[in-house]
DNA sequence: ATTGCCATTCTTGTATACAAAAAGGCTTGA
DNA sequence: TCAAGCCTTTTTGTATACAAGAATGGCAAT
């Protein structure tokens, strides 16, 4: 049968090939990212076609795909227009994470394993070694890879996939944070209380710490909507 | 400026009319669900747009939308295949259902206003009254007001959004689940023991009343994936 | 008989053509 | 001067045509 050879097929190739709509749609993410299409533009399907080089087809099934990650919103019949999140959005969106992170800490400090703990004591390590050389864009990488396994260990992949979908719409946001003098240091502590935490197998105590590492209060809310334009609506 | 128009067009209009491709997607979820179409089974475009008497065109907007959504997984260049989920993501889904209500719970208590505790309270009384009627359409309907209320009443639009989306994934699931002997009633004495933390400001009980409200355990479990065909893969 | 290769047939992905709807501008009337 | 209605232009939504890749079946070689 023709869908059996299919599956077979698929479990073989995991590095399948992308369609151009998929490239296109991550290259309009980074656009909208770094500022090329300002909130609330319109973004016109000809225009986008040229510039990439295709037909509309492929722009459309981008803009569809950008649309259910909430990064443009599609109006019937109007058009696409670029959708930044403002800063209360944002709050929100942040206060979902620590959340959903708290719930990974909470989980995993109960269900880890033993390699998935020395998992994250080695990751911990590699990021307390990256603060040391103060270079943020690796302590970056080494943070997300941290959260990551935490994501991992809390025993349950739908969850572990939320936080990713999540962690990932937040990214722009969350690397600017880092920028902030002392963050990074203060990043670690709180890392090495959570980890503590979950050595402790006390779920409470890591979700709490989880929580604090990653809401933005404080001096960190400030930073983050100094960051935002004062979007004129 | 057209953008500007646009915009006031959109405000006003609420109601904004629908694509073909949104209605397909409603339509083939609604096909999915009822098992028309059997999990791992390929959505072949050309029959789908016959059925549908469309082009392939809106029907693969559809199915990306699906795709999205998690009901099917597009395998590039081979076709889109249902998806449904197995007990253990089931499992898992539920379980952040569970945790994402708890939150919203949480929240709930320490943010919710007069009125919106009146609200909740007036959803309660109508699970109620359903409930002696042994109407569970009706119950299950009511149900989910009641839940929505709370996810409005974390204060959170994105959690509460989360929250909705999740929901509506696990629609077809939940609905089983109250077709059991004596869930209606137990599940309007959880519901008071939800309210009354709340009105207690009590977020922590709140969260754990609601969390063994939606967790699936004990005899839920074995309903749950008894309802599930033995998946042969 | 089985395995590997090739050709045919289908299916998906993309381009283009066409239809329908909305935006922008113009005219006309007060 | 402003507003309302109509017409033109622009833009989205859908259909169709075409290209490229994958599945299936047959054939040949071992």
């Amino acid at each position: 049968m023709a869908i059996l050879r299919a599956k077979k097929a698929y479990a073989k190739c995991n590095i399948m090939e992308r369609r151009r709509a998929d490239c296109i749609a991550d290259d309009l993410e980074g656009l909208i990212f770094d500022g090329t299409f300002a909130d609330g533009e319109r973004l016109d399907e000809v225009q986008l076609a040229n510039r990439f080089s295709v037909s509309r087809t492929p722009v459309r099934e981008a803009l569809q795909r950008l649309t259910q990650s909430g990064l443009v919103e599609q109006i019937p019949r109007r058009g696409v227009f670029v959708r930044q999140p403002g800063p209360v959005e944002l709050l929100e969106m942040f206060e979902v994470m620590a959340e959903l992170e708290a719930v990974c800490a909470r989980l995993a400090a109960s269900r880890i394993s033993d390699e998935g703990f020395k998992n994250l004591l080695d990751a911990n390590k590699r990021c307390k070694s990256v603060v040391e050389a103060q270079d943020t864009d690796t302590y970056y990488r080494e943070n997300e890879r941290f959260h990551a396994i935490l994501y991992r260990q809390s025993g349950n992949a739908f969850l572990e996939q939320e936080c990713l979908r999540l962690q990932r719409r937040l990214q722009p946001f969350r690397r600017v944070q880092l920028r902030v003098r002392g963050r990074m240091s203060q990043s670690m502590a709180e890392h090495e209380a959570i980890v503590a935490a979950i050595g402790d197998a006390d779920g409470e105590r890591a979700a709490e710490a989880i929580r604090q590492h990653v809401s933005v209060q404080g001096e960190k809310f400030h930073h983050l909507i100094a960051r935002l334009k004062p979007a004129a609506e």
